[in-house]
DNA sequence: TTGTATGCGTTATCAG
DNA sequence: CTGATAACGCATACAA
C-alpha cells in the first residue's frame, strides 16, 4: 500500500524508529493504526525462534482437579498475572506424565517453564532435551540441577516451630498427617520429628498419619483417621486443606476441637480462617511465591542469570488461632 | 536420511498411511521414533492456519486474583482437563480489558475462546474481528449472538426456590447480598424478588446488600453489613464465597448462626460444607460446567455446529445444611 | 505411491 | 535510511 519494504514496516512495528525516516514512520504508523494491525505470533515465533510462552505444569495424581485446592488456584493466578505483565503468555497443563510435559514444551518451543510437584528425576528427564530455564516450586533435591531455579519455604523449620509450639502447649501425644512422605511433606515431617526428639517424645513412623488424596476413598480413610486419632491429643497437618477436612470429620464424629483434640494446618489459605475453630497454621505468601517464580524465570530469559537467584527460600510465619488447646492451664 | 520427500514423511506423521507404502511407513516410523521427533507447532500453525489453542479469559476487576475463589479454580481445572483431552492447548488470561483480549486471541490465532464474566457489549466487540466460536459462561443477554454458545444455570429459578425455602422456614425480613446487580447476580436477585413478592413480602432495592469485591475495603464493608443485618432474620447470598465471609464476620461480632440470623450461599463449593455451621446452599456442578463448555466449543470447531447446542442450562439442586433456622418451630 | 513446488507471516542479514 | 532475499518448519495442491 505504501510502497515500502517489509523491513521498514517491521522496523516501525518494533520501534526502531532511528533507522526509518520520520516521514515513513508517520505514514506507516497511520496505516497500522487504521487497520489495527495484529502481528501473527505463530509466524513471528517461527522466524524468531522464541515463543513468548511460559508453561505452568502442575503434577496430578489420577483424575483430580488440582486447582480446587485454593493453594494451587492462588498460585496459578499469581503466576498468570506476572507472566502477562512481563509480556509473556501462559499455557497451563495439569499432568502426571513427564513425557507429555516434554512433548508440549518442546513442540511449542516454550521460553521457560514453571513446575510444581515434579521431582528430581522428572526434571532431569525434561532437561535431557529441553535446554531452557525451569523454575521448580516446592521441591527438594533439585538444587544442583543446571539452569534451574528452586522456590520454596523453610518447610522443616516451620514444621519444627509449629510442633514445638504444640509441645509448649502441653501436648505429648502428637501425630503428623500428610498424603505422602516425600519432598516438602517429608521435610515437614522431619521438622516435626526434630521437635519431638528434642522434647524426648516419640517420633516414630507410627505417628505418621497418611491421608488419601483422591476423592473416592476419602470418606473411609477419614473415618479410619478419626479412629486412630484417639491415641493423640494433637495432630500436625501438612496442609490447611487436609486440616479442614479432618477438623470437620472429627467434629462430625462428636469430638470437640480444641477441647478433645488439637489440630494445626499449613499454608494459611483463605479458608483456614473460615473454618471453625479457625486454624492455627503456618502462613506462607502464595502470591509472592508465584511472582518470585516468574520474576526469576524472566531474568534468566532476558539473559541476566547473574541477577537470578538459583534458590529462593520464602519466609513463613506462625498464625495462632483457635484450633490448639493449651493443656497446661 | 531416508531419501523420501517431506510429503511422505508428513503423511505418516499424520497417520495417512493408506497413501504410503507399508515399507516406507515402517522405515519412517522407525526413524521418527529413534529421534523422538517433535513437530514445531508454530510452523504447523503457520502453515495450517489454525492453532490448536483454546483461550480461557476470565474478567477481573482491579488487581484481584480470581482463582482464589474455589469456583474459578475448579472451573479452570475442568476446562484444562477437557481441552487437553480433546487435543487442544489452553492459554489463560485474567483480564478486564476486551481490547487486550482481542489482541491476544487474534495474534495467537486461537481456535476458540471460553469467556467468563464478560457482558454482551464486550463479546460483540470481540466478534467484530474475531470470527471463531466463543463459549460464554454465566452471562445473560448474549443468546442472540452468532457463533456463540451460552452455558449457565437456572439462576433465577434457583434463587427463587432458595428464597421460597427460607420463607417457608418462617422468615419475613430477608435480604439479598451480592457484589453487583448485573448478569447472573441480577437474575438471582430477580428470583429472590419473585419469591418475596409472591409471599407478599417487601422486595425493594433496599434489601439488596452490596458487598465489595476487592480485598481492601472488605473489612469496613463487612462491618457495615453486620450492622445492617440487624434489620433481617435471613440473608440470601449470591455465592458461597461471600456467604462464608459474612458468616464469620457475623459470628465474630457475637451473632449466633442460625439462631440469631440465617445465611444461605450459592455454588456449593467445597468449603461450603467446611464452614460451621455448614452452609445451606444451591449446588451446581462446576466440573460439568467446564466440560460442557469445552465439549460444545470443540463441536463447533470440528464443524459439527448442528450437534452443538447454542444454549446449555445446567441444573441446580438445593442443599440443606445448618445455616438456616426454622422459625416456625 | 511418491515427489515438487509454493505459501504461511514474520524476522534477520546484508547490500545498496 | 531502504529494500531484496533468504530463512523458519511444516502442510498441501498438484504433478508425476
Amino acid at each position: 500500500m505504501l510502497n515500502v519494504s517489509t523491513t521498514t514496516v517491521s522496523n516501525v512495528i518494533h520501534g526502531k524508529t532511528k533507522e526509518v525516516s520520520p516521514a515513513n514512520v508517520e505514514r506507516i504508523r497511520k496505516v497500522l493504526e487504521e487497520y489495527d494491525y495484529m502481528p501473527n505470533i505463530n509466524a513471528r515465533n517461527l522466524a524468531s525462534k522464541r515463543s513468548r510462552i511460559i508453561g505452568m505444569v502442575v503434577k496430578v495424581n489420577g483424575k483430580e482437579n488440582p486447582f480446587k485446592d485454593q493453594f494451587f488456584g492462588e498460585l496459578l493466578g499469581a503466576v498468570e498475572e506476572r507472566v502477562r505483565s512481563k509480556g509473556y503468555n501462559l499455557m497451563v497443563y495439569a499432568l502426571n506424565d513427564v513425557q507429555q510435559v516434554q512433548k508440549f514444551i518442546l513442540s511449542w518451543n516454550m521460553d521457560g517453564l514453571v513446575t510444581c510437584g515434579f521431582v528430581e528425576g522428572e526434571i532431569s528427564y525434561l532437561q535431557e532435551r529441553y535446554k531452557k530455564p525451569i523454575v521448580i516450586i516446592d521441591d527438594y533435591d533439585t538444587d544442583d540441577l543446571d539452569n534451574c531455579i528452586n522456590v520454596r519455604l523453610e518447610d522443616k523449620k516451620a514444621a519444627y516451630e509449629m510442633t514445638k509450639y504444640v509441645i509448649g502447649c502441653g501436648h505429648k501425644k502428637i501425630a503428623f498427617l500428610a498424603d505422602n512422605n516425600i519432598n516438602l511433606d517429608h521435610q515437614r515431617f522431619l521438622g516435626y520429628c526434630q521437635a519431638m526428639e528434642e522434647a524426648g517424645l516419640p517420633d516414630s513412623e507410627e505417628n505418621f498419619l497418611k491421608i488419601c488424596s483422591g476423592n473416592r476413598g476419602e470418606q473411609d480413610n477419614l473415618k479410619e483417621l478419626c479412629e486412630r486419632s484417639y491415641a493423640y491429643t494433637a495432630i500436625i497437618c501438612a496442609s490447611d486443606y487436609y486440616a479442614s477436612m479432618l477438623l470437620n470429620a472429627l467434629q462430625d464424629s462428636g469430638r470437640k476441637i480444641p477441647e478433645d483434640i488439637s489440630i494445626t494446618g499449613f499454608d494459611d489459605v483463605e479458608y483456614a480462617s473460615l473454618v471453625r475453630p479457625a486454624l492455627t497454621t503456618v502462613r506462607q505468601d502464595i502470591q509472592e511465591k508465584g511472582q518470585v517464580a516468574v520474576d526469576m524465570l524472566v531474568k534468566m530469559l532476558e539473559g541476566k542469570p547473574e541477577e537470578a537467584e538459583t534458590l529462593v527460600v520464602l519466609p513463613t510465619r506462625m498464625v495462632i488461632r483457635d484450633s490448639v488447646r493449651n493443656i497446661n492451664k
